[in-house]
DNA sequence: TAATAATGACTGACCGGTCAGTATATTCAC
DNA sequence: GTGAATATACTGACCGGTCAGTCATTATTA
């Protein structure tokens, strides 16, 4: 039955999500995925055809599960400012309940080894530049409704992301601290003073 | 001799960095760190215990660097803003040659693994928030001097570190883009129009 | 010539992937 | 309805390639 093959790649899925995010990718060991996914390992390959395949199988599944959300926040009758503020939130939640799915999804990790980041580029990038797209959007609409500056909206867009990161690095730094909010209000209005060349690329001090 | 030991050690460590920035750690076999170094294996495992010594090494090496670069921009008589854009196009320029530094020096990455991330976090975590605390250092004088708003100088630190994170991504997906000047003026200046609620904790829309 | 440095063939742990075998479900024959 | 036959799902012992790390031997230096 269909219902039955979706429910255990869905098990295999979410054992390999914990491994992978408690373990890192290199030290997930299959054997281990099975075990708590509670099958044997033949079974695995029965629904992943290799150790990279699980892997994007999980990334594609997480961003899934992002998309899902864009898209919740996007029909919110609520201001660009307010969608980016919201999805910036929800996320930043989502991430620092585990830590490691950041990891997982940035391009960087994947970048640390050649086998998987050729599959990895063709397969899942495409899908993140997509969820970059709806930021950008947002950004645009944003722009258009004069509530943002006249930015390059892919760059602001790369900048949320960056703004994660951050996130993710004052985590790892101090466990606990609530620099989530800091971080949200300097993405939106920088650090400059008003009266510092906010705008014009002035001659500084 | 003491000279002839050095020199030997940075001819590993640059082999190292070439395979590793071209590679990723895991996909860096010593073989060939021995071999482009020009040297035989075994005396890879003289001058490191392991090969995550070579990793820590590395890393160590490129903080030092790092360090020599913040040291000379710091002392330079000028703006805490200029400080930090020259230091940013620095570090980017250095960045863009090699994008395998970034993913080298980012946490994220060591999660990856347990075994080397126990030993980094004692040994190389320190270093990074050093070179996170001179960034805030520097935005704390900026705040002093007025140019900057009272932001929290920690968290707009890491907001800086995010910025490369940014840059990267963007070099990722689009090479050869020149969005560096704008994800610098997007960490000076944030998004919002002028008449958003740039400073106080607005209502929306 | 003694001490020190360098070598690279070798070893053994490790783990991704396989597949012959077993269990379970489904269909069919009577 | 029952039992046999077939199909499908699962298992886990095993295999083979890989590679970090070792160490007996050789080269170099003082």
């Amino acid at each position: 039955m269909k219902a039955k093959y979706t429910e255990k790649r869905l098990a295999i899925l979410q054992a390999a999500f914990a491994v992978v995010t408690e373990r890192g990718y290199f030290d997930t060991k299959v054997d281990e995925v099975a075990r708590r996914a509670g099958v044997a390992k033949g079974t695995v390959y029965l629904y992943f055809k290799d150790k990279p395949a699980i892997y994007i199988g999980l990334v594609d599944w997480l961003l899934e599960q992002a998309l899902a959300i864009i898209a919740e926040v996007m029909a919110r009758p609520i201001s660009p400012r307010r969608k980016l503020e919201e999805l910036f939130s929800t996320w930043a939640s989502g991430m620092m309940s585990s830590p490691g799915v950041m990891a997982l999804l940035s391009s960087e990790n994947v970048n640390q080894t050649n086998t998987v980041m050729k599959r990895f580029k063709k397969h899942v990038l495409p899908r993140v530049l997509k969820m970059e797209d709806v930021v950008a959007g947002i950004v645009k609409q944003g722009i258009e409704q004069g509530e943002f500056r006249p930015v390059e909206p892919r760059a602001a867009a790369t900048m949320y992301i960056g703004a994660f990161h951050a996130v993710l690095l004052s985590a790892v730094r101090s466990p606990g601290a609530r620099s989530v909010e800091s971080i949200k209000e300097l993405f939106f209005c920088g650090i400059l003073a008003d009266d510092n060349g906010r705008r014009a690329d002035d001659k500084r001090k």
